[in-house]
DNA sequence: GGCCATGTTGACGTTAACGTAAAGGTTACC
DNA sequence: GGTAACCTTTACGTTAACGTCAACATGGCC
């Protein structure tokens, strides 16, 4: 293979912006456990793998998973090298979280029912409401 | 109409117990302004509209809304006793937050297919162990 | 060689969402 | 009338997930 299997390097600051996130907010999850960047001298050097466990946590994080989650998720994801009551402990887990996106979906399908009956009552009273000449002004464009 | 519309009343150990949460939760809504039940003498008595907040509440927070933005929602909610620019600014907040629950959507099908990968190489590396006697009794039942 | 952008390691601060403990007030029961 | 099971307020403690600031190193460039 060509060394063009897409190996790319990425500093902290250039995976910062890419992800939208601080600086300090990488460092830390490299504390928590989460990355564990190469590094030449002092600096860190991050590449695709990092990346996707960024794109996990991240995404984690707007299903409001705790870092702790994430870093299971993250763990379980890269090596699978244990044994059989390991693996179907992970089989477990992996059963767990289905179980609690499923309840999400739900939460989600449910939510937007609120918001619709919420929208719904609000259309209503603008409908309602008498619209004064300015508010007539307003919407024929003054 | 009858007293039987259902007009129940709640204290805050029933209601604790009802959604499992402790006592010390459901006071720290009202602190955050979630909640504002009425009361006799100094004791806090709740009613349906108050398990409805409280379910909104805890369903929010299972998709990972602060207890601010949970606020927001009830607050909308409750009186559509606004001007017409309210009432707009409400269906704009409205689209945000289905904006948010159609990203978490996304996330939630994202996480789903990651889990099934995890699953996949899980059963694959399960297949190829060599199972030894212990496992073999295990599978058959003793 | 000075400066600027970017990196590094501490270390302390902050916010949200409660937990926990203290001290006391009701009502119900035996 | 005591004690048990509830409720109340007040207040300090805790954890997660960073923010913020200081003090210093490093590489490029003019």
């Amino acid at each position: 293979m060509s060394p063009a299997t897409g190996t790319r390097y990425y500093t902290i600051g250039e995976l910062a912006s890419d992800f939208d996130v601080t600086t300090r907010t990488i460092r830390f999850y490299e504390e928590a456990g989460l990355l564990s960047p190469a590094r030449q001298g002092q600096q860190r050097i991050y590449q695709e793998s990092d990346r996707v466990k960024l794109k996990l946590i991240l995404r984690g994080k707007r299903l409001g998973f705790s870092l702790a989650e994430s870093r299971e998720l993250i763990e379980q994801y890269d090596p699978i090298s244990g044994n059989r009551s390991q693996l179907n402990a992970l089989l477990r887990k992996i059963e767990e979280r289905r179980e609690t996106l499923r309840q999400q979906m739900l939460d989600i399908q449910l939510m937007q029912t609120e918001l619709d009956a919420v929208a719904k009552r609000c259309h209503d009273a603008l409908a309602t409401l008498p619209d004064t000449q300015q508010e007539k002004r307003k919407l024929t464009g003054k």
